[in-house]
DNA sequence: CGTGTTATTGAAGTGTATCAAATTGCGTGG
DNA sequence: CCACGCAATTTGATACACTTCAATAACACG
């Protein structure tokens, strides 16, 4: 399987200087559990630094479809590609539990690039990963079915973050498939004894061999 | 449609100076068509400018399938992801014609990046736009059709390069499907006066009808 | 002029989306 | 605290677009 890597570190994080200079220009925000960071077609004034939490970027397709890009957790970074691109953010940012998040004017970022370059190289090795990150799935949606898709995204997403309960949708979305098919997929998997469900709770049971079925 | 963005401007090009410091670095190599610049597996030692002719990276998925991830002709750069990632290639890079490129070593990238630090912002910025296109191809994956997809290819691919004839089997691989959905997709246009083939050769007739129909 | 790659056509199978309808579970407000 | 209402879940039936496999034809290239 590829193993979406888990980036937790923060892009900042690594000097305590930098970590002082960041306190100054910080502003702190909190958004409930569905509450909105930012939205698609909206032109990108800065960056937003994850700091409990977690959120979707989510991207609504011509027909109307939802589709989870990417997550965002604890010191994880949001808006960052729009920003970089120069363009008005392609997808929204929504808050999968209740989050705090310090936004960052992009003259700061801007400033922190010159002062510290370093950090450009660290967000150019990260955006390197995101973007490998979505190929692969590119390819896996192209080449595999959706029961290993699903497998897949229970892996992922039960690593990713403890957000105790993933709904269906949401793997769905991750997946790149639909709702049924991903209960469908569920109660196939349960059959084989690889996860329990007990109501809308989903327990791996046998990650070896889930591992297994999300490579087959 | 999502438009594939083309950017043939070199990511090194803006200043007369730094076209001056390249010079120095830059390693000539010269590839036919099918030859192989870098293997996936391998490890990144540099970057590759292309100065003249066409490039494709070519990821083969577990099951044996070529995918083509991104085309790169003259001006664009190979190999970046991979570098910045500080990751192996993921994907090989291939000659779809007779190709010439340079080769830059990392540590003068690197030391390039020190001394121009705008530098890094055109490669965060290049990286940037390129996880947009990967994401937009996911999500035209999952929910649109084949012969949409087809549509799109033939679009974006007939802008990219006048690389005369796209095989059908290049076209497939870029367009997420199998040569013989091509084969058929084209037979259809053809029928609706899309598109018109002669021989292994394909003219796009009604380009805004096309266009239509790689949105429906 | 052969030999391998590319193109073409046909038949068959199947995985998944789609639609619809019933049920469960959960939070909220009365 | 219970009841209500809405969202999430579940199941079934149906349809069909696309892949897959196979076999032939056309073409390019050495």
């Amino acid at each position: 399987m590829e193993k979406m890597p888990v980036r937790a570190e923060n892009l900042f994080a690594s000097f305590p200087q930098l970590r002082a200079e960041l306190e100054q220009m910080k502003v702190a925000h909190h958004f409930r559990t569905g509450g909105i960071i930012f939205r698609a077609g909206e032109i990108p004034l800065g960056l937003y630094i994850v700091q409990e939490g977690l959120c979707k970027l989510e991207a609504i397709s011509e027909c109307g479809a939802a589709h989870t890009l990417r997550l965002v957790g604890p010191g994880g970074v949001l808006g960052y590609r729009s920003l970089f691109a120069d363009e008005p953010y392609h997808a929204s940012a929504i808050a999968v539990e209740n989050t705090d998040v310090y936004f960052i004017p992009k003259v700061e970022v801007m400033h922190l690039f010159h002062k510290h370059p370093e950090v450009t190289l660290r967000f150019l090795s990260h955006l390197a990963k995101d973007l490998r990150a979505a190929e692969t799935k590119w390819i896996h949606q192209i080449d595999k079915g959706a029961p290993q898709r699903v497998a897949e995204s229970l892996l992922f997403l039960s690593e990713k973050f403890k957000h105790a309960n993933w709904t269906r949708r949401e793997i769905a979305q991750w997946a790149g498939t639909t709702t049924e098919t991903v209960i469908r997929t569920l109660a196939q998997f349960e059959k084989e004894d690889l996860v329990a469900q007990a109501g809308r709770e989903i327990k791996i049971i046998d990650r070896e061999r889930l591992i297994e079925r999300a490579e087959i």
